[in-house]
DNA sequence: GATCGCATGTTATGATATAACGTTCGCGGG
DNA sequence: CCCGCGAACGTTATATCATAACATGCGATC
């Protein structure tokens, strides 16, 4: 999957594959795809923006799936532990992964201004960090790599 | 610089060394060294280790220069803004720059077992990120890179 | 010597996250 | 059958991180 989540595209469809990829994901891995968090999930598709687990659980809460922070933490804390969703720590808020097929070594671009997150590929562990972590002994295991700045649609309207 | 910070050195040299440079920085661009920003920067110096805002806030307490929240979190502020210090997002702490000279895009290695917090350097908008974001049209202008692992130390202690 | 900017002190509150414990429910073994 | 177990969920309470808002002090400038 290439880096997306500024250009327009199918929503629908998308959520809609996100959703069967997952399930098809626990199906095969015994894990238990309930209908919280299944319903957390497909909030966070619904928007290519952070959520914060108050955010989400406000909507759950509307909809009388709960309405005590656990109930959102644990969903997200479910998708988050199975790459189904990530968290961004910048923003202390959440986002549905954008490459459900293969490996996921994220890198979020986040926009300061309206806040839309799309997710790219990185390979943190290669180039300048892998060779300073290497040169002291250090093992990388998880990497986080979020870049800040001006979406397109962002940057047309503060230079307009 | 060197990544460091894993390795023994000379704190004290590089305590003294740090708080004269940062010194010198502030009277060349006109800011205002105060005690209380002093003195959370030599605590963060003391250690190579992310200092929560309210450990720190004990310190100062301990010290008479300040019992509330905000007056860690103003000197904080300070520091972060004009580079003497970093803010490391996983962790909701804080560490001293390791690299006070030259442009800082820091990267951070952190022990997921001591906590230690050393410094790299990356390049974040070179490579598949900067490729990424250049695709889709997005304007990095900062990048926060935390990878966590486990320092040579702690692999030691953990693989005996 | 008035005023302004900036740092600081203080109160209060907001925002994010988790501990702890009880309940429910499906499932495999006795 | 029904018991015990493990996993998810519900709820209460609280921990942890962060900031809004307003008052105070102090030195620089006019």
């Amino acid at each position: 999957m290439e880096t997306k989540g500024f250009e327009h595209h199918d929503h629908h469809h998308c959520i809609a594959t996100s959703l069967r990829t997952v399930e098809e994901a626990c199906k095969a891995q015994g894990l238990q795809f309930t209908p919280v968090r299944r319903r957390v999930l497909e909030i966070l598709l619904s928007r290519h923006q952070a959520m914060g687990a108050y955010d989400i659980l406000e909507v759950l809460s509307a909809e009388g799936l709960g309405s005590q922070p656990p109930v959102a933490y644990r969903a997200l804390d479910f998708l988050v532990a199975n790459g189904f969703a990530h968290k961004i720590e910048r923003l202390n808020a959440f986002v549905a992964c954008g490459n459900l097929d293969g490996d996921c070594a994220p890198a979020f671009l986040i926009c300061r201004n309206c806040e839309k997150v799309a997710e790219a590929q990185a390979a943190p562990t290669d180039g300048a960090l892998g060779a300073s972590a290497a040169a002291v002994g250090f093992v990388i295991e998880r990497a986080v790599v979020e870049a800040v700045g001006l979406c397109p649609g962002c940057q047309e309207n503060s230079s307009a």
